[in-house]
DNA sequence: GTGGTCTAGACCACA
DNA sequence: GTGGTCTAGACCACG
């Protein structure tokens, strides 16, 4: 698993949540977070970028509602497997 | 002794501790499980709702804070004998 | 408040669990922490003593079931107001 | 890490026990466990020899008093780093 | 940024 | 081979 720490800037007009929504998307299309790979936990996402779990869980919870990312309680949050599920339920 | 394996929803609003004690208290109060007889082993109770010790532990301690089962170390875990201690203790 | 980081041992025949107990419940008899006063939170009690949530947690647990503390969700765990209720259900 | 699975013979005159305590010896003698190196869990080797939790047990503790293994509680046991303490306690 | 729940293990103490 | 304690994490729900 390879995760780029890309900056966030914390002075945007754009929120933090969704500026970290837009890094980790990128790194899932890009390839550098492959199915079934866990992202950081969210404490190590909150130290990385020195923001607070709200804006962490946040952007994780609209990956996972796209179909993106899969969450597993007490394991870890994953990018997703398939799309199919995504633009399944974009429709 | 009969122990229904009833279904526990892991995506239930519910936690799952909570859903497993109410799962053995059911079967206590309709006689299922019988005063002084062993439930299955907390080992035995992971493998059956595929579920981790903790919820597991935390499901039957409370069963037993409310007097409704009883501890034994080495040996079990067994329906209370009696429901008078239970009640004492309701106030 | 006051909180004295006593010691833990380790390698103690006695659960480290119960150890951390009796040193809450010591600084609550001795006046160090005060009723309504918050204590340490369960990480900073796990960075304090160098052990896992676990053993934390229960001797919380068992304080709070004594009457001693009290949990709030999302604030914090505090001392209780007052004794009465700890003695009255000790009967 | 490797282990091997050599046999142990239920019906020999060894103990047991003694058995496994000679195949685990061997194996750090032979240096296919190295210091510091987790040795297979105690369920593990129950499973692995078909036998029970007793003699895994009388098997390891020996060889931790003999300064071989060491125990962590919740993580492991692991070969001991040294030969000195084993040496020196040897006297 | 707290307490609440959970995973997936481990060793420990008692029959 | 049970219940008891512990490790080292994770995500969840609530401020």
């Amino acid at each position: 698993m390879e995760f780029d720490i890309k900056e966030i800037e914390k002075d945007a007009p754009l929120p933090l949540y969704y500026q970290l929504k837009a890094i980790i998307k990128n790194q899932i299309e890009e390839g550098k977070l492959k199915p079934d790979e866990p992202i950081p936990s969210e404490r190590d996402l909150m130290d990385m970028y020195n923001i607070s779990r709200t804006p962490v869980r946040q952007a994780i919870n609209e990956l996972v509602v796209e179909g993106l990312l899969r969450r597993e309680h007490g394991k870890g949050t994953f990018v997703a497997s398939k799309k199919i599920s995504q633009s399944f339920w974009r429709i």
